[in-house]
DNA sequence: CTTGGTTTGTGAAACCTTTCACAAGGGTGG
DNA sequence: CCACCCTTGTGAAAGGTTTCACAAACCAAG
């Protein structure tokens, strides 16, 4: 049983949460690996696999109970608690960030927001004061934030990054398209859309080269 | 030489790109797959390999000519041309990714917005007048919009992504938290921020759950 | 209680990606 | 022209992930 646990792997579970509450909600009570496996385009073996990291949560020739398996995925993803995240950067991103309904819905709750701009500073942004940077260190730290978003400009992405980790934040979410370094084993995901964007047009460019020499 | 490409190849390849940009910009002529490696947290042998399964473009003992390969990547990437794109959901991220200056600078055009809203239908957003539905198909034939973007709500994404590819759209990029299914060799990325910070709800779990045990 | 149909959990095999290590080649200075 | 240093390109090895295939277990029906 559990190792380490690649990031597909998690990847997957989320995915497998996802149908199993949709499942759960439209009053199912046994879901099977390969039901499980569908929406995710995985296979049912993967299914397998990757919930036996974990332990055993199935039923031999009955499935999983759709329940208990909501609860445990739960338990592994650290899902059932909710989580306190603080924005930095209230522009374009930051701003659709903070009108995202979806997040405090799943547990995501954005309880601080911070902008350079003396402007912006005061007003509030989807019922949210807008604070100044020289708060971010004993805001982050009296409200408990666990997670911090980086939705500034790509030059001072990794300077704020670095200030959020000092303030004591336990991961962060970056948007600008830059790559930052992991420090003090503070993990950080990068959402960049350019480079989602160059990769549909490898796949676009690539297709049209194999037709384009089979002509 | 080139087999089939992995995906994360082409995600590296992508972060070379940017670096060597920022290279030609400051005027350096050569750089080395070291250097080169640095910033997306590759090794220098990996920026090798890439490289190697698409040609040999360095100079043994003197490194690659920066000018030489920002043009070669290009090519390879296919971003020596420009992209047009249709959004389809003028919402929070709609908006966002329209008043996004980093796509056109970086090729990629939004030439066309879309929204089942009937009072949004006619409205200017970020100076691009907002269509209705029913002029989906015809719209991206005409203008020949290669890329489709959705960012709708997640109930009709798959339906959305269906009537793009009868559109005749070479690629999707999604922003609704479902994951959806290639059809007809259409490839999809999807950008599902919900997942990525599970991700992070995970390993900051973990964390907690190591030193808990630890103590 | 036994039989048959079903599905899990899991080693082993297949497949894919990354790292290693070094020969081959290029530039520089004498 | 030669000797030295440096860096590429690439087979081979190592490391990881996915798929296969099957024994073990469970349920239901007779």
């Amino acid at each position: 049983m559990s190792g380490r646990i690649s990031d597909s792997t998690v990847r997957r579970l989320s995915l497998y949460l996802r149908m199993l509450r949709d499942l759960d909600r439209a009053g199912v009570e046994f879901v099977s690996s390969s039901q499980l496996a569908e929406p995710s385009g995985a296979t049912s073996a993967q299914v397998r696999k990757d919930l036996s990291h974990f332990g055993s949560f199935g039923k031999r020739g009955r499935g999983y109970s759709v329940e208990g398996l909501v609860r445990a995925l739960e338990e592994i993803l650290g899902l059932s608690r909710s989580w306190r995240l603080a924005l930095v950067g209230v522009g374009k991103i930051g701003s659709a960030l903070l009108g995202y309904g979806g997040l405090a819905a799943r547990g995501f709750d954005v309880v601080a927001a911070f902008d350079v701009d003396e402007a912006k500073v005061g007003t509030r942004a989807h019922g949210l004061r807008i604070r100044p940077m020289r708060e971010l260190r004993a805001v982050i730290a009296e409200c408990g934030v666990e997670i911090g978003v980086v939705a500034t400009p790509t030059e001072v992405a990794a300077e704020v990054a670095a200030e959020l980790e000092r303030a004591g934040v336990g991961a962060i979410l970056n948007f600008a398209p830059i790559e930052l370094s992991e420090v003090n084993g503070v993990p950080i995901r990068t959402v960049d859309i350019v480079l989602e964007l160059e990769g549909l047009s490898y796949l676009m460019s690539e297709a049209g080269r194999r037709t384009g020499s089979d002509a």
